[in-house]
RNA sequence: GUGGAUGUAGCUCAGUGGUAGAGUCCCAGAAUGUGGAUCUGGUUGUCGCGGGUUCGAUACCCGUCAUCCACCCCA
């Protein structure tokens, strides 16, 4: 008998070991960069939010989904299930002290009471980034570019950005006089990556009968370059209009920036959420298509309108950290350090253990992370600890070494050992690499 | 939320109605103060958790928790 408790998580929740949050935190840091150098700036809000701010708008599979309770001073709340919403709240209250175009990123922690999958928990990490304040193609752009430089920033090869806009697609299902099967058209034809052709037929015939399904297949066609898809739906949608027109000019800029090649018209990517009004998009890796989108959004000209009269238009995207995280595990599974550490000074006898901790502090002053191991044991095993912090060098200086007024510097990928007559010398050659 | 599979040593996995093994890892030694070969010895488990059937369950039954897969939805 024992009064232990068992430690354990919740389904889908998850503990991150240092192996696993160091890739995290880099990969966040470079998402950072990316959104630094497009000119967002960071915002927080609060993990609580009244439920009814939460919940206004939110359709019924999210309600379900989210983790909702009362306080202790009986109040309806819930916790953010996505950062876009709280923004909607946040610009409403905020408006009027911010300088609009409004920019902004938020990386931070969202829950959802779904059903877990690999890359899927109840957990996750969004990063999102997004334009308030201006209703233009160029912000729909920076949208895109910024989708764009993060990937590279990230060292992702071989990522498309597959764009679409709503506004054409709700044209042509006019057109067919299908607008009123809308929800379920749009619900079948966002699987068609999924499910293939056939089945997307299939299901289409159900919804639409045979000749509005034949025409809606054709029109979400996108085996062909932007320019002649762009030309096909234009003009299946009844001929040029302003959402074209749009869709056009982010073209244009895409093609005058030389991204062309990494953004392609997708006329079967209409987004579930209904918020959005304009634009929208996925992000798929080329080699991993099947683990589905790692930065999704588009253009929701009334988010905020449940909030306040003001009008604030915007566009963004999130990033899904953890589904990236998964996705580049599975392509580069290679194990990466566990630590931070350059340099370990080993602790070859414990009697000269003030001289490793001087050399250690030396180090460090030398711009060196560096850490001396805390006991004496057998140096093999001080460089295989090493190697796990991530440590390129490791410092010995045993009692013979001390009689000789020297210091080994062993290089642990060569496993080959270097003399130094000087601490400082031996330092340099860390910093040297 | 619905359906299916799985859960045994740190890791990868065997196995049986009579309370457990292999490989690897780890530790000690051969070997002397400097890790990639070899050899010797050794440690490790409430067999996910709870209940039932049984003289006896890790194994059979029920429940539960978790993971993976599909649906749904999405990051």
């Amino acid at each position: 008998m024992s009064d232990i408790i068992k430690p354990r998580v919740l389904k889908g929740f998850r503990d991150f070991l240092p192996g696993s949050e160091i890739e995290r935190a880099d990969l966040s840091e470079k998402l950072v960069m990316a959104f630094r150098q497009s000119g967002f700036v960071p915002i927080d809000t609060p993990v609580l939010e009244y439920a009814e701010i939460l919940l206004g708008k939110a359709g019924g599979e999210t309600e379900k989904q989210v983790y909702r309770f009362t306080d202790h001073g009986g109040r309806d709340v819930a916790m953010r299930f996505d950062l876009t919403v709280p923004l909607a709240r946040f610009m409403a209250e905020h408006y009027d002290e911010l300088e609009l175009p409004f920019r902004r990123y938020h990386i931070a922690k969202v829950w959802r009471g779904e059903n877990t999958q690999r890359g899927r928990y109840r957990e996750f990490t969004q990063c999102d980034f997004d334009i308030i304040g201006v209703d233009s193609a160029s912000a729909d752009f920076d949208i895109v570019s910024t989708i764009v430089l993060a990937m590279k920033t990230l060292g992702v090869a071989g990522a498309t950005v597959k764009i679409n806009h709503r506004g054409i697609f709700n044209r042509f299902l006019s057109i067919i006089g299908a607008e009123t099967k809308s929800a379920d058209t749009l619900r079948i034809v966002d699987k068609l990556a999924k499910i293939g052709k056939e089945e997307t037929g299939r299901l289409l015939e159900q919804v639409l009968g045979n000749t509005a399904k034949d025409e809606l297949m054709e029109f979400i066609r996108e085996d062909e370059a932007f320019g002649p898809t762009l030309e096909r739906i234009t003009s299946l949608a009844g001929g040029s209009n302003p959402d074209s027109d749009r869709i056009e000019q982010i073209f244009a800029m895409a093609s005058a920036a030389g991204q062309d090649a990494c953004l392609k018209l997708a006329p079967s990517i209409t987004r579930g959420l209904d918020y959005y009004t304009g634009v929208v998009f996925e992000t798929f890796l080329d080699k991993l298509p099947d683990i589905g989108s790692i930065c999704s959004g588009g253009r929701y000209n009334n988010l905020a309108s449940l909030y306040t009269k003001q009008d604030l238009p915007g566009v963004g995207a999130s990033v899904g950290l953890d589904r990236l995280l998964a996705a580049l595990d599975t392509l580069n599974h290679k194990a990466k350090p566990h630590g931070y550490t350059q340099l370990l000074v080993t602790m070859a006898d414990s009697r000269l253990a003030p001289q490793y901790q001087a050399a250690a502090f030396l180090a460090r002053n030398a711009g060196i992370a560096c850490e001396v191991y805390p006991e004496a044991r057998k140096l093999p095993l001080q460089y295989a600890y090493a190697e796990k912090k991530g440590a390129s060098f490791a410092l010995i200086r045993g009692i013979e070494e001390n009689d000789r007024n020297i210091w080994l510097l062993r290089k642990l990928s060569s496993r080959t050992m270097q003399e130094y007559s000087s601490l400082e010398d031996a330092i340099n050659a860390v910093k040297m690499g």
